[in-house]
DNA sequence: GGACATTATTGCGCTTTCTGCAATAGATAA
DNA sequence: TTATCTATTGCAGAAAGCGCAATAATGTCC
């Protein structure tokens, strides 16, 4: 026993069995050790804590004190570590989430709501942006993200499930523009593009058939940082968007937006969560993205 | 560093200073011992503490609570240890002793006077009887006892003082039975003895010229184990008694008792302070003791 | 009063663990 | 991409842990 703490829980054995052999076999140890372990404690304190002959032993008056003052510091500590432990294993603490702006109105309220009725001890705190934040300098506990391949390689990440995306356009401006039937059509056409602050977005179109990659150099007339907003503007004759399904399938069913080129495949994207460096994800976490995958498979994205 | 709570050390450290190679550095370590400890402690509980990379060091929400939890245990653990070395140092806490009757009542006033005021914050108990108490069952610090050689040797002790005895008997005594002038006449005399419930006493005289020893068959008329007794009922004719000079100091100087046989020596007693089994005595024991030794040796025993 | 039984301690060899150094892998910034 | 800083890991030497057996001390029983 070599730690100043196994010392004390050795001393308060010896007090509580009232001799060093008792304690020894109490605590499975030879009682050398236990003698042991109670002389590097006296010694390191500079008191003796016992007085001992072969015969008796008994504390003395600073054994006593120590004996007493250490005892619920003991068992504080036995508490604090159970309590480390439940973190891992029981449902219960905060989870910090931030997830895409447009993805978290259209999408997340039922998962979340189902989530927290499973689990009402875990306090949800959920930021909505479409900002790329630093996992760790944020002190987010999970990030959902719609994205290609990401490049962060911090934090550990996982794809949840593909989102897929098309051009949409609006009839009157199919009417008024024509209705492309190729990719190259494009670049004479109002694009209107997702913008995150500084990147631009770059259409690249595949050939259904010959699997060719055709990047597109498009003319941007508006670009915004909001797909919802995107939307509006396609449905408003402004021109050609390249969106995820999830937030224009009402528009596509309802007429107001009409698929463009749609045997072209776009760069795909995806679902992703990232978390911060962990070599094992804590219950919490993993029960989240159980929660948004199982949303994720039952919509169609 | 092994054991639990040094491993709780270098992590708050490491906590504290936000980085493994910082928290190495403040401790005096290798950065590799750090790792170690903290993943140890880690696996001990089961939880991540920190979310790291090699670049960003930061708290997991148990690896938060658990520092914020430990830190005053830690501290407070500190603060017992000192507790525990004051005891060693300090002039402090409580001092149980125990002495003869007599001797307490016609000697120790003074001493233990000047002890409590020169150390005011120990609490001093005194209990006074003749009965050969178990230091370590009675609990005392320190036990003074007037006795030949110790023969107990669980205890330690300490030869104080030799303590003076004579024989007396009153003017009137020795007008009606005479003055033995030599130890066979004691037989044929009412002696009175000290007596300890179950041991009878034996007197011992030995030739100050020859240094023979004479056993002495004396018959007891009157056994007490009070020495104040005693020397009352010797002062009221009532035979010879042999009994400590500070008991009968006064008597003497009075007249009320005269010295019997003064030149024949008598069993040597001491005073004798005993004390559990200490391998280096507590300050306070050894204060008190120098304050009795002091005391002893200006007033004549 | 003496032998016995019990208990704490200590010496010793063996095993385990710990430590630091050097090499490696990972991650950020230029 | 390169350079640099940091955490981690492999390794070998060092230190400490451990139990066993022997010793010493002490209380008890006869």
């Amino acid at each position: 026993m070599s730690g100043q703490l196994e010392q004390i829980k050795v001393f308060l054995a010896v007090a509580d069995a009232g001799g060093f052999s008792r304690a020894a076999q109490t605590l499975g140890l030879s009682p050398s050790s236990v003698t042991r372990s109670v002389a590097d404690l006296e010694s390191a304190l500079g008191v003796q804590l016992f007085k001992r002959t072969t015969r008796k032993v008994a504390l003395t008056q600073a054994g006593h004190n120590y004996a007493q003052r250490m005892l619920p510091v003991i068992s504080e500590i036995a508490r604090i570590d159970d309590g480390a432990r439940a973190f891992q294993t029981d449902l219960q603490g905060r989870l910090r989430i931030s997830a895409p702006l447009s993805f978290g109105t259209h999408f997340l309220a039922a998962p979340i709501a189902a989530f927290r009725n499973s689990y009402p001890g875990i306090d949800l705190s959920v930021n909505l942006t479409d900002r790329f934040v630093d996992i760790m300098q944020a002190d987010y506990d999970m990030a959902l993200r719609i994205s290609g391949a990401p490049s962060d390689l911090s934090t550990i990440w996982r794809k949840i499930k593909q989102v897929r995306r098309s051009l949409v356009a609006s009839p009157g401006y199919l009417e008024d523009h024509g209705t492309p039937v190729d990719p190259t059509h494009l670049s004479t056409h109002a694009c209107l593009s997702y913008t995150n602050l500084a990147e631009g977005e770059v259409w690249e179109l595949t050939d259904p058939i010959t699997g060719a990659t055709h990047p597109i150099r498009q003319t941007f007339r508006f670009a915004c940082n909001n797909g919802d907003l995107l939307a509006q503007m396609a449905a408003a004759d402004q021109g050609i968007a390249l969106l995820p399904d999830f937030l224009v399938a009402d528009a596509l069913a309802a007429g107001r937006l009409l698929r463009v080129l749609p045997e072209w495949q776009t760069p795909q994207i995806w679902l992703t969560a990232f978390y911060p460096p962990y070599q094992k994800l804590p219950a919490a976490m993993d029960r989240f993205t159980a929660c948004i995958e199982a949303a994720v498979t039952d919509l169609r994205l």
